[in-house]
This record gives structure tokens, sequence and C-alpha cells, in this order.
DNA sequence: AATTATACCTGTGTAAACGCAGGTTTTTTT
DNA sequence: AAAAAAACCTGCGTTTACACAGGTATAATT
């Protein structure tokens, strides 16, 4: 909101908005933290800074690649398609964050969706200035392949989770990821989510989600006043999914 | 077997054999194929090869991370262990590929265990080289980068695939995956695996594997003795997966 | 303030997948 | 060649998750 004020656009038919990295107060995000040396790489300069309303979805499944986003502000989930149109949430991202792995290489079509929880705010890359800043800098390369290690780990374990929970498990684990990477407001789960969206991120439906949540609030383990969830104790959750996850630290 | 015949261990007690990169055969690899640039780098030199058998598991999950595995020859599971000790198949790997994703950064634990499906022949390079070597090669990064971002992107799909197909659908996913990744011999999938292997791969039980191999053989379109698993048409069998991956083209 | 739309909730029947139990065949070991 | 072990197979009852149907509350729109 305040970022929304701060913006005049130029070429508000195009929704590109001109923004700096230099001035960027975005700590995590992966540029920001390179940018030491990135300074000299064309790069930098040529990314277009795009608004994107809630509710907006700027990537499409199966569109032409031709760079990738990186997340300024906002909260944004990235998913896959199904069969009647069935969605598979697999990510949630904020801040910082980078969407559109395909935005790198010779991949030649997006295979994810992505849309806009929040009004956001997204800085794109055009693929030949990203590869190019990552072939000159190879500490950015680095972190980049770190990120991409780590979100391979997660998915990873994301099939483990699917695979092997109950549905009530998987709908906790959830919870308590959300919990984990937006944190909490008030006592409530700092993203507000419908619960098609838990189903589509937990791999069940809808009704089941709502089952659950039921049975969490008459168990005390919940609250739930429409979107807004707020978990009662987090250890208490955690332990009840805990023997599934031996060896996981995020 | 030409290759085990060849070495002459040294230190066969420690299992560790000298080997060069140099004079590899393995096309794949992405550290031959950046050999050129990497000649100079200490990793190279100093990297062990060791010889696996059959069955062997050579990272064990939660253990400390010191490095990581490329594959010289042969083929390897990569799982992680849920609840009884039941196994998530997330991979299968073969000659070139890299094995342990934590083998970077500040991660302490393997997430993984890998266990070598036929003798094996693997390359281990301990982490601050090969650190070492990423930093001082950007294309050696980017590689490894891209890598990552191709092994997520099928990870995230196998997310929805278990997530929304049925057991048959995922049954018939991996056969096309075990044929894709190893091809053909003699008209049987050039990697032999118990059903058990299936099931884990596929997020199922030894019985549905079982009974689903046989309704696929009464209706022809695979042939099964014991572990040899010949795909009769392979079109037949992605015609009944295909409205799943719209946009899918590994 | 009334209306529409969206999200949320619950009961009930159904189907898919599972667990178990008992068997046979194949492979490995002795 | 015999014995043991592992892998493979099948039937059947049970459980879990699902689809559908109809309803209520909440939010958005006019």
């Amino acid at each position: 909101m305040t970022l929304n004020s701060n913006i005049t656009a130029k070429k508000s038919r195009k929704k590109f908005i001109d923004f700096s990295c230099v001035s960027c107060s975005n700590a995590k995000c992966l540029i920001k933290n390179n940018l030491n040396t990135l300074t000299n790489s064309v790069f930098v300069e040529n990314k277009k800074t795009l608004k994107c309303k809630k509710g907006q979805q700027f990537i499409i499944e199966g569109a032409p690649v031709n760079g990738l986003f990186f997340i300024l502000k906002g909260a944004v989930k990235v998913f896959r398609t199904g069969i009647n149109g069935r969605e598979q949430i697999v990510r949630f991202a904020k801040d910082g964050e980078i969407i559109g792995h395909r935005g790198f290489g010779t991949e030649e079509y997006y295979s994810i969706g992505a849309i806009a929880l929040q009004d956001a705010v997204l800085c794109y890359f055009s693929k030949d200035d990203l590869q190019k800043g990552l072939l000159e800098n190879p500490k950015f390369g680095y972190d980049m392949m770190l990120f991409y290690a780590n979100e391979l780990n997660r998915s990873e374990s994301k099939v483990k989770s699917i695979s092997q929970m109950t549905v009530r498990e998987r709908v906790i684990d959830t919870l308590l990821y959300i919990h984990r990477k937006f944190g909490e407001l008030n006592g409530f789960l700092n993203l507000p989510l419908s619960r098609k969206e838990y189903a589509d991120y937990a791999g069940t439906r809808e009704e089941q989600v709502i089952r659950i949540f039921s049975t969490l609030k008459k168990e005390g383990l919940i609250t739930a006043k429409g979107k807004k969830i707020g978990i009662v104790n987090v250890n208490f959750l955690k332990k009840e999914i805990d023997e599934h996850n031996y060896f996981l630290d995020l």
C-alpha cells in the first residue's frame, strides 16, 4: 500500500514501473544480496517491476518462457493444473523469492502457474540477462543453486508426506508450513487462505479440510473464524506428525 | 565388470580406488563436461572413487554431510524413510548423476538415503573442495543450478502425480519413467526392480503393484516374467495418463 | 438494505486403496 | 540337490477418503 502510492505508472497500460535494486529494502533477495558484485551487470538495469493485484495470474502454465520473477512484496501461490482443472499447489512464495524454475536454460514453456494471493510487486528479469549475470558472478550462481537444492529437498519431502501421511496429518503439516513461512499476526496465521487452497496444497479436497478443521477446533488445537486460522499450540500439532519427520528440519 | 577388473585396490580396506576424471568416459557427467576449465581445481584431484556392491547403502539418512557423490557407473535408488521404516523412493539415478543435495552449503545431515541397485562405482567429492570449484567456475555452477532446477521441476510434477492420479495411473507413470530413464534391453526394462520398489516409488503398496501388473498383463499392455517387465506399446500406456500431463515434456 | 455470490459446513452412500492371511513360485544359500 | 529365503500372487473384510447433495453463514455488490 505504501508501495503502491509511491508508484507513478508511466506506462500503465503495460503495468511496468521502474524500481531500483539498489534502493530495495528486501534483504532476503538473492539479487540484493549479490548486488555489490552485480552492479556492472546489465540485467539489474534491464529489470522490469510490475504490480499485480490480488487474484491475478502472472504466470500461465504452458506459456512461453521469457524470463523469471522475483517477488518484491506480496504472497503468491505456485501450482500445477491436473485433470478437470484441479489445482495442485506446490509452493507458497513470499518477499525475496524466485518464481519460475524454467526461466533458465533451454526450456520453452512454463510448467507451473502463479497467482498473487495479495496485492504484489514483482521484479521481472529476462532469461538472457539473468543467464549472463549468473555466468559473470559465480557467487550469485552458487546462491541460486543452493536455493534450488533447498527447494528440491522440500519438494521431495512433500512427496513423502503426500504419499505416507493421512489427510489429517497432511492438513496439520500444511498448517505448520504456513506458520513457519508466514508467521502469526494477532494470534492468526499471517496468510489468509481458503479451505480449498489448504486442500490444494495438502493434496485433498475442500470438504476434508473443512471436516478436519472442525475436528481440530473441537479438540482445542486450532481456532478458526472464517479464513483466520490460529494455532493454539504449535508443539501439540508438531507432536502428531513428528514421527514422519525423523530427519527434517525445515 | 570391465571396470572392476581394471581396479587394482591399493587401499582395499577403505574401498577407495584412484580414478581419473580426464580418462573418464562418462559424457553426461557435469564435472566431465566442465573439465576443460576445471583442470586447475584441486577438487578433481582430491576426489575419491569407491566401489559399491548391489544392495549396499552408501548414504544414510541423518548421517553428517561431508560431501557428495557422482555415479560413475551403476544404478541407485534415492529414498526417504517414513513411519515403520516405510520407504519413499524419490528418484532413481544412473551414470553421471549427482546424489546428495545437501553436500553444499551449511546443511549438516543427509535428508535422504541411497542404495546401489546394481554394482556401482561412485566418485566422492568433499564439500569444501566442491564449493571452491563451483565458485571458481561459473559455468560449472550454472550447470549445477540447471540440474537442480530440472530435478525440482520433476519432483513438483511428482507431487501432483501422487496427489491426483489413481494407483493404477501412478504405476503406469512409474513404468514409463523407468522406460524413459533406463530404456529397454531385449524387450524388457533395463532396470530390474522388485514390486516393492515400484510401490515405494509410486507411493503405494506391493500388493497393489502386483494386482495392477496382473491386470496390465491380462490387458496385453505389459509382459512380466518375474522382475523382467516389458512394455508392449509405450503409447498405449502414455495415452492413459496423458490428460494428467498437459505441460509435461520429460 | 436487499441481493447475489462466495465461502463454509455436514450427512450419507460409494468406491478406491489398504491390511492381512494364506498360498505359490522363483531365487539364493548351504 | 535340498533347504531356506525372498519375491510374487490372490481373496476378502475393513478403512479411508471421496463425491454429491443440500444447507448456513459470511462477504461483496447493487
